[in-house]
DNA sequence: GTGGCTAATG
DNA sequence: CATTAGCCAC
């Protein structure tokens, strides 16, 4: 099983390049995240006409989440469910097979200290919520996917003491992604990739960002020990962020027995 | 002698377009009109490098309009200078050997009895005593080409019934057209061309306009008596209005001895 | 429909 | 730098 994951910051922009990757790598699920659409405007029969299968959710301008699936999955959901919707556009689970897979898509949390920021902080522990009553880690395969908006240790920025406390790179973020792994999540990507460097965001803002190394690594594959154990690589598609006309960051693939 | 006019609709939009279309024709001057662009934004440098001159006035989001010249001109001036500046986004003039071209971009006049459509008709007065102040008809030879914003005749329109009076193709527009034209002007794309039904504007909101033939003929190519006689064809290039990505005027082009 | 503008977000 | 929205013009 092939699993990947892609913030693409406007689906309807990135249309072209997501159709294109899907045909080249041909994955089992593709996780989208910051799809920028309301569902009535979602490109929903490109992917149907494409031979996909797509279950979304988003809102207008901002967030919105989708999976991209080659077969029809058995169970799909949206949001944390502790609220009246409002998650909706940040959360998707599906269920293939065994293997349940929740992709998120983080609150960025605005600045240090803020209320967005502190919704962030929030997430994490409503998240955690959302693993511990649905499933049990030593037992389940669940695949936690997406842009979590942490880069959990100084290998994962380009100069950690230089941006040191930033919104996806300080002690109140880490510990609230570590209070989520606690409960039974590996890091998959840095079973196969351990060397520091490896990115998946580089910020629009810095010029040749990709190519003076820097990135973040923020899009994160994670999973219970299971699906850690039946993990068999990973891959960042680097090239695909180096495109005119990309997102700010790129596919992240990983592969299964 | 090649010239030829083109309401580009933003020349940033349309570089691309330009640059192949110029190294398609290899005209000696392509008259820009909708350059949308201030004159420090201006392409300058593109069309430099694919060794074309570049005369060029612009202002911020309307109007602009630049001359593209194989050879260096050997007189260039901008707007109708009876006022403080304000047109020079409208008019570009230029000498070429003993030819004098004048390309504007006419007011479109916003709507019927409006004070820009008032503002319209009398530009094609001031315009006419910018003629009449500089040249001598039966002497000179002047073309005025550009985007007009006036169908002068049923033949210049796909339904002239249906569209009187619009602000293109109405009794006031055309008569002060043909105040500007009695002046010494004939319209030399009609000589070569006197069939109805040849568009050069095919408006964006009407789907397949092109093919179904709903477009209008309000981009021109006037001439003096010497330059009508001297003229041996025209040509509008419609093929290039068909192709994704392009300006909702298209090319017109006349060649002369 | 397709431009460009401003403003906000990331 | 690159999205979104809402505005305006043609």
């Amino acid at each position: 099983m092939q699993v990947a994951t892609f913030n693409c910051n406007s689906v309807r922009r990135r249309l072209d390049v997501i159709l294109h990757w899907l045909a080249v790598h041909n994955p089992d699920v593709l996780a989208l995240q910051e799809t920028k659409v309301q569902d009535h405007d979602f490109p929903e029969d490109a992917f149907l006409d494409a031979g996909w299968n797509v279950y979304f959710r988003g809102q207008k301008a901002y967030n919105g989440v989708a999976m991209i699936t080659r077969d029809p999955v058995e169970y799909v959901s949206f949001g944390l469910q502790d609220d009246d919707g409002e998650s909706a556009s940040r959360l998707a689970h599906v269920t293939c097979g065994e293997t349940a897979i929740v992709n998120t898509y983080v609150p960025q949390g605005s600045e240090l200290g803020s209320p967005k920021f502190a919704f962030k902080l929030e997430w994490f522990t409503r998240l955690r919520r959302y693993f511990t009553e649905r499933f049990e880690p030593t037992r389940d395969r669940v695949l936690w996917i997406g842009d979590l908006n942490v880069a959990p240790t100084p290998a994962d920025v380009y100069d950690s003491q230089k941006v040191w406390p930033h919104l996806c790179h300080c002690q109140e973020v880490i510990d609230a992604f570590r209070a989520v792994t606690d409960w039974g999540f590996h890091d998959i990507f840095r079973k196969h990739l351990p060397e520091s460097g490896r990115f998946t965001f580089w910020d629009y803002r810095l010029r040749n960002a990709v190519e003076n190394g820097l990135g973040w690594r923020i899009d994160h594959v994670l999973g219970t020990q299971s699906m850690t154990d039946a993990s068999v690589s990973c891959d960042i598609d680097v090239e695909s962020r180096l495109q005119k006309g990309s997102s700010d960051h790129t596919f992240v693939t990983a592969s299964f027995r």
